[in-house]
DNA sequence: CATGAATGAGCTTTCATTCAT
DNA sequence: GATGAATGAAAGCTCATTCAT
């Protein structure tokens, strides 16, 4: 039977809350700290305020995180996860055209990444690869590599069904790739103070670039010469 | 007939190098401060170490440049905005297809910016902008504003002597740009470590990029559609 | 009964020092930094003097004062600003002659200011109000707006009762104005060094000025001639 | 026979000029640093600028002078000079009451010193002797003691002709003297940037001063009573 | 566990002073 | 003598990290 004094419930939420926070700190921390480090990279953020963000003291942060660097790994192990398998299952059961699947694909990656707070961790990365070469291994394996491999398979499967050309896959995968993840990139650097007039539009942007990569890529009528993107022996 | 005296070799050589001095100042110092600049980012770069690496002190730093964020903007100025008016030139007078001009355009920019440690400088604006607000600024007039003409003007070249579809030049120019900028910040960050068989050729990817671009870009019989990039209404 | 082991004792001490620590801090940089600005000025005071005579470290002044300047105004509030509303209800409710008040008035700026280390920032804001001009126009409203208008109602005062002669205010509370700041400034400039038989005593100085200048102000028998300060047309 | 030849003559100028200049570095130099000391304070006047003012390199100040207090000092002897004797004799000769004696004094101060740039000297002196006693010493003997004299004369005389009540001399000329050193200072610190309103007209502000000063140093009906000024026993 | 006061190394920038020319 | 490029010791302020409570 629940208690009806209004004055133990209260005293009930504040104990249940601060329970339930014991467990979550880290998790609170580590978000706060993915926001800011997106916000404004890992040097310019203060242990502090990421302690503030959370609700908690300054202490507690280095209670739970041996550095800030410490930290920043954690956010970016936490933040990587797998995403791919999923995208895998939806890209392997897709009915359409290849072209289609690419357009479908793009504007996914758009919505759940690219949009989001998320893409911050790709331009982090791209930033700070170089001073922490442990994580960017790390990600190189967990994310890179997963991501291209799935592309590859998309291009892969426009080749097979002839409606691409046949192309070096490996170098392939970065036609799509760079525009989106020099979007991302933009969005977190030089978008942010952007000159009147040179801002971007993502969904035209998007829409340019795919356009134009699928009139690249489209298998073009047999001239009997060897196809463009072939490296050169 | 050389003097055989050691010590008064040592001598003219100091003589020398204190004479050659104080014109190459600024210039050792740009030198010191791109590769810095480059390696270490913006704000982990400390003058002092700017200053010991051109072989001065701390003090003889500002005594050419006002600030970091000066000695900065120099080392930009140096190495990449002075550019643009050479290339303007260049461009200007290429006798040729525009498809040509734009392949040579590309392999220019690799040749003098992108396999260059100058390539460090957009990677560097790319992760700090966001916390050097007046840099961004200065870097947005300076080098992108510039950039983005003179290859819309590749572009227009195109349109106009009918070699390349209509197209919104405005995100036309992201086509050619974003695979560059990405190899450039690429090259810079995860590029570095990049797991075996995952690194990129620079001149293939180049390639591979461009032909794609330009089979794109590239003007198609007549069929009364509207123009690919134009945006929607 | 006392404990006897004395490693108990300084355990306590520390202890006890330390709770008392947190609410006497800025109390004990306050007092350091009055000394030591009085001792050797704003400019050639350095913050991390300041702090090692307070017992704390260059960073923990900065937890409390947020810049030098900051630490300035603190020490002018603390030591003269604040005393204003206390010396208006004195003299509001000061029953007796004006010349009376008028005395009483000197002799407790005297008291309280004059003969205090107080004193020195009077001095020093003479010394350096040129170099720092918000410190001066911080001291100008909080300090010497307050003084003058204060020093004006005693006067006035003196006047509406018919003890005083009639007079240009602005001008008559440099009257006594002048004398005081005078004394003041000497107490820590010239007079430190003084020849033998030169000091000053203060308080027959005190005496003389103001009999003198109470001689000057007095109500005479009326002339039908213009009152003496007054503006020339 | 002067030479006719243009050229020659302007080389001769030029070496002239350069002739007499030597000489006359050390003065242009302390022309120069009273300026600027008088203008900014002693620590915030660069060395540098002091050289540029004086149309010399950096490097020649200290070939003068070995330090920046040595050119204080410098500065200091140089501008104390003996106006005192010439005053003296204007003094002694003074046709008039004392009272018209002492208008003329302190206006012929106001004219002399106070109103010209040789006040900033006195400002200098009040603001840095604590920090430089040997000057402090210096100019006591130098400028303060032979200025209470002579003041002490003037108030003298009036005495001695029963113009003036008596008083304790020493005490009296403080009367005189401290609104006049104060409105030196107040020029040059807190006058320079005094709220709207403030502004100290000095020919005004000499009058009423001095007005005051003399109706209550002028002598009354006899009373019987001790003299006012007189220390008390 | 959590706190937050305290620390001190580190950063940019200034400027009196030196010294080879 | 005169120069001015070069020096390097400070100074104000920040912030990751510690630790007594």
């Amino acid at each position: 039977m629940p208690s009806s004094c209004p004055i133990c419930e209260i005293a009930d939420k504040v104990r249940a809350k601060r329970e339930r926070r014991k467990d979550a700190r880290p998790g609170e921390l580590l978000a706060a700290a993915l926001e800011l480090f997106v916000e404004k990279g890992f040097a310019a953020t203060r242990a502090e305020e990421v302690a503030k963000r959370a609700g908690v003291s300054k202490g507690t942060l280095f209670l739970y995180f041996a550095s800030k660097e410490e930290l920043f790994k954690a956010v970016v192990r936490e933040n990587i996860s797998g995403r791919f398998t999923e995208w895998n299952a939806e890209f392997e059961s897709f009915q359409g055209s290849t072209a289609d699947l690419l357009r479908y694909s793009v504007r996914a990656w758009w919505e759940r990444i690219g949009s989001t707070k998320a893409s911050g961790i790709t331009k982090l990365m791209m930033s700070e690869a170089s001073n922490f070469p442990e994580l960017a291994s790390f990600y190189q394996h967990e994310v890179i590599q997963p991501g291209h491999d799935l592309l590859r398979r998309v291009l892969q499967r426009g080749v097979d069904q002839g409606e691409f050309e046949p192309m070096d896959l490996k170098y392939g995968v970065y036609i799509v790739l760079a525009p989106m993840l020099f979007l991302a990139m933009w969005k977190h650097s030089l978008g942010t103070c952007s000159a009147a007039g040179m801002e971007i539009d993502p969904d035209h942007y998007i829409t340019v670039q795919v356009d134009t990569i699928l009139l690249g890529l489209t298998k073009r009528p047999a001239t009997g010469a060897a196809p463009l993107n072939a490296k050169a022996p």
